[in-house]
DNA sequence: TGACCTTTATATCGATCGATATAAATTGGG
DNA sequence: CCCAATTTATATCGATCGATATAAAGGTCA
């Protein structure tokens, strides 16, 4: 029987060198995220999927195993894909802190630095506006990839803010206030993911260009002096 | 034939004094509210939202016209019920607009007042969860509740909190600035609507009670007294 | 009470879903 | 170049989807 042998549907990237399999996993998984973010794991069908890719339904399973399986390294990606954007401005503040650092003045203009990242990353670059859909159904709804997003996304990235809030206050004042206060300070730029549909009709702006997001960083920067003027109790 | 006349399905509430069909029907909308938040207008079945509400399938085609008639008016009875748990907060400010008000502290205490509603109804009352996960999947991925949201919930709530920080200010800076403060100033809150599962296992809260709503309110307010202190462009 | 309208329940249709068995084509190591 | 492993393509399965035709029950008012 020389054809037809089954096989194990890969969970992984093979160990050999079939170069044209990476690309069909990339065309795959870049044919998904969208699909995800619009209609939701339940919503997107694999044969849209495949047929945007360029590729036939049955792929889908062969190299993703399910659409769980799927759902779940779409995630990864976007993870990845993330953590790639933000890196330039999130690793000296890494830095800064792993060293124990106590110069508040720095730990503030590292923070600024963290904020001006993510705007470039979330409301400048045009990607972020597919992932966002798929981020906040899975913060809503918690599916196959909540555990990688908390982990990855949201508990590092409120964490790093919330030291440096702390740090820039010169470490007085509760931890779990800064924790509270870069919780919502992230979730001013949801205005501009998720929402940016919405606040763009609403400010009656055509297209997000370099005079909006300055506005953007304006009101950013001045949320975060506000933020580290106060130390919460003295008041 | 006395039996089998069929009929053209009813798209809004019966003429006659048949009590029992608005029963019928509100168990239906409390029952596809609370699904389509969780799965989406794609993956929420018919059959599953009836079963949750007590009714045959059919019965929500009765109703409703069709799954899509349905959808949109869920979306009504979320707008209707947030307006209405909102109204006491909103209504002085509304008053205070339309009668040109000038005094800027009465205009900082009226958007202190419509936020702590805003904070009541979305942060501590438990219906808003369930709200949240319908509103903020049509604002990313626009469908046929879409216009109803913007026209009686977006644009109208946006607007009135950015003409109390204009009157806040003594109208002074531009009313675009206030705009767009505005709405980062509400998005502040998905950090406990869309955003609430994560927020607390973030700050490990087991709930959010008497205390977490007091740091809200405190966080929102220091908030809009650095916004009102603040007069754009003269800084 | 009887005629009529409204509402609920049953059965079923065609379409589409995710998954898989199977076959064919492609690729890389010897 | 050839054999084996990998990847792609075709066909099809059972399940579930939204919708509707039809039947039965419930309510209203003369």
């Amino acid at each position: 029987m020389p054809y037809g042998r089954r096989m194990a549907p890969r969970r992984s990237a093979p160990r050999g060198s079939y170069a044209k399999s990476a690309d069909t996993r990339r065309a795959i998984l870049d044919a998904a995220i969208p699909a995800f973010a619009e209609h939701g794991p339940e919503g997107a069908s694999t044969r849209g999927i495949a047929t945007a890719a360029g590729v036939n339904q049955p792929a889908l399973n062969y190299h993703f195993g399910s659409k769980d399986g799927l759902y779940r390294q779409c995630a990864e990606a976007i993870v990845d894909r993330f953590a790639l954007s933000m890196g330039e401005s999130t690793a000296p503040a890494v830095e800064f802190l792993a060293a124990g650092g106590s110069d508040a003045a720095r730990a503030h203009a590292l923070l600024n630095g963290v904020m001006h990242g993510l705007v470039n990353t979330l409301v400048a670059s045009t990607d972020a506006q597919v992932w966002s859909g798929f981020v906040a159904r899975e913060m809503h709804a918690p599916g196959e990839a909540f555990a990688v997003l908390y982990e990855r996304l949201w508990q590092p990235g409120t964490e790093l803010a919330a030291q440096l809030i702390h740090a820039a206050r010169g470490r007085r004042g509760g931890i779990e206030t800064a924790r509270l206060e870069a919780a919502m300070l992230i979730s001013n730029l949801v205005a501009f993911t998720s929402g940016r549909r919405v606040t763009k009709k609403i400010m009656g702006w055509q297209e997000i260009g370099p005079d909006q997001l300055a506005a953007v960083r304006r009101s950013i920067a001045r949320q975060v002096d506000a933020l580290v003027a106060v130390v919460p109790g003295d008041e």
